[in-house]
DNA sequence: CGACTTTGACCGGCGC
DNA sequence: GCGCCGGTCAAAGTCG
């Protein structure tokens, strides 16, 4: 951009002075050869988009060239004076459509900067975590053979289970169900899984079984719960822009889909409201009273596509009731509204953050760039819960008072109080909760990869965004389109009208 | 009438 | 093998 453009956030006062002093000087440039040299310097001051400037030159009027320009127009003659002030009010409306022209077209470079920065973000999850497990199974082939007792690190367990190439022989406390191992092992075992990641979604929908079937003929992988392949597509990349995805998958590109597939994130807040606003459309399909809790579990299904596997289960937390709980698991395979694209970004991260967590030394140190085990503080918002069968995190923005000044929007049905919104410095939060009942030995994963989520600005980033939209705040300003698109999905969400059964999270309409 | 919720039944995993 | 539990299904009911 040029040095003197005018930025798209300026007063509308501030061109109004702009314009005048432009104006004034033209005109008076036909008349007044002496004042020419003013109103010139006064220009270069204007345009120079210093506003501070500009405000006090403005404010300490008396030293303006300003008044100087005016004493001029008033001794020349009455009906100059007019007709000058006429043309200037029409050159500056055109000049004002000018700038609001350049403004938007200044705020859809911007949108399309961001979303590329959302896709590149997204990609380089998907890269780093290859990387990661690449070096882990190099490291492992050549140890093959060796103790299996290298697993004792809870994250190397996690890792290895998750391994489809690598049948899960030790296992602790944080390993994969049965189940999964016999999945790995079944799309391990088939060479079609050397296929290309072509997506059958619908195909595969609401089959019981669906899962292994595909994983037995390993001809789709990727659409297990959709995790590979919405990994991807959650972070609005098309998969066709995507290089990673337009080549053919070889063996052990696939690992991190495999492994993403489940990997839960759950997002505790404060919440009156029957299910947090995200975005997506759900349909509810069963609800239980689990254990331990008399607030039954209510269990949803994305419902914006066929065949999209995502799921949440929302639940009033025992302790506290004010406290929701909402769980997501898997990644859509859909192309989703912006404020859905900030939750599937949130999730996403999150378990790629908690995959990522796996690709640790043996010594528990984090090789991943994601990781500083060494981070001064951690965060009470993130708290890995390594509880068996599927890794877990949750988002625990329940907890305050938050360091950071956060600005509460306007209260709209249905509300979310959370004490987040907007862009908040989320690693500015205090420190991490490590899940009470966890093992002594999961301590380091959860402290490592907890860290590593409060410490990674990416992923506060898109947290923070996500959670804004949890709470249905006003959006940025955005063109007409965006803002459709978002109240479209926010009238489709199925929770609005609802009223709560007993304590929990339901609809009853 | 389609979309959605409710709710009892069913299924599989897991521990005893 | 049995019972518990979490998760899902699907028929019936409800709503707009």
């Amino acid at each position: 951009m040029e040095k003197h453009h005018p930025l798209p956030f300026f007063h509308s006062d501030d061109l109004l002075r702009r314009r005048s002093a432009a104006s004034d000087r033209t005109l008076d440039d036909s008349s007044n050869d002496h004042v020419k040299v003013k109103p010139h310097i006064m220009e270069m001051d204007f345009f120079s988009t210093d506003h501070h400037q500009d405000s006090k030159i403005n404010t300490n009027g008396s030293s303006s060239s300003f008044d100087v320009n005016t004493g001029l127009n008033l001794v020349s003659s009455r009906t100059a004076s007019e007709k000058k002030s006429n043309t200037e009010m029409s050159v500056l409306k055109i000049e004002l459509e000018r700038l609001h022209e350049e403004n938007r077209r200044l705020k859809s470079m911007l949108d399309h900067i961001t979303r590329n920065y959302n896709e590149l973000q997204g990609q380089l999850f998907m890269a780093v975590q290859k990387q990661a497990l690449l070096a882990i199974n190099k490291q492992q082939l050549n140890k093959e053979g060796g103790v299996k007792g290298m697993s004792s690190h809870p994250i190397m367990s996690i890792q290895q289970s998750m391994d489809p190439r690598r049948p899960s022989t030790t296992l602790d406390v944080n390993e994969p169900s049965t189940t999964d191992d016999k999945r790995t092992e079944l799309s391990a075992s088939s060479p079609a899984n050397t296929t290309t990641s072509t997506m059958d979604v619908a195909s595969k929908d609401s089959n019981d079984d669906h899962h292994r079937t595909v994983q037995i003929q390993g001809k789709h992988v990727f659409v297990e719960d959709g995790i590979d392949q919405t990994g991807q597509q959650s972070w609005g990349t098309s998969p066709k822009s995507s290089p990673m995805v337009d080549e053919p998958k070889k063996e052990e590109e696939q690992v991190p889909e495999v492994a993403f597939k489940k990997a839960r994130v759950s997002v505790r807040a404060r919440s009156e409201a029957p299910m947090i606003i995200d975005g997506c459309q759900w349909r509810k399909y069963g609800q239980k009273m689990a254990k331990g809790n008399p607030c039954p579990r209510a269990y949803y299904r994305c419902t914006m596509a066929v065949g999209c596997p995502v799921r949440k289960q929302v639940q009033r937390c025992a302790e506290d009731k004010s406290i929701l709980i909402t769980t997501y698991e898997g990644n859509h395979n859909h192309h989703l509204p912006p404020a859905a694209t900030a939750m599937a970004k949130t999730t996403s991260a999150a378990a790629a953050m908690v995959l990522s967590g796996s690709t640790t030394s043996k010594d528990g140190l984090p090789n991943s760039g994601y990781f500083h085990s060494s981070l001064p503080y951690a965060s009470t918002m993130a708290t890995l819960s390594a509880s068996p069968p599927f890794p877990t995190i949750t988002l625990d923005l329940t907890q305050g008072p938050n360091p950071v000044p956060f600005i509460r929007p306007p209260p709209s049905p249905p509300t979310f109080p959370l004490p987040l919104h907007g862009y908040p410095k989320l690693s500015a939060l205090p420190a991490m909760q490590i899940g009470q009942q966890q093992q002594q030995h999961t301590a380091s994963m959860v402290e490592t990869v907890t860290a590593a989520i409060a410490s990674d600005p990416n992923f506060t980033a898109v947290l923070a965004a996500a959670i804004s939209t949890f709470m249905g705040a006003p959006p940025p300003p955005l063109p007409p389109s965006n803002n459709g698109n978002n109240s479209t999905t926010s009238q489709a969400l199925p929770g609005s009208p609802q009223l709560p059964q007993s304590c929990t999270t339901f609809s009853t309409n």
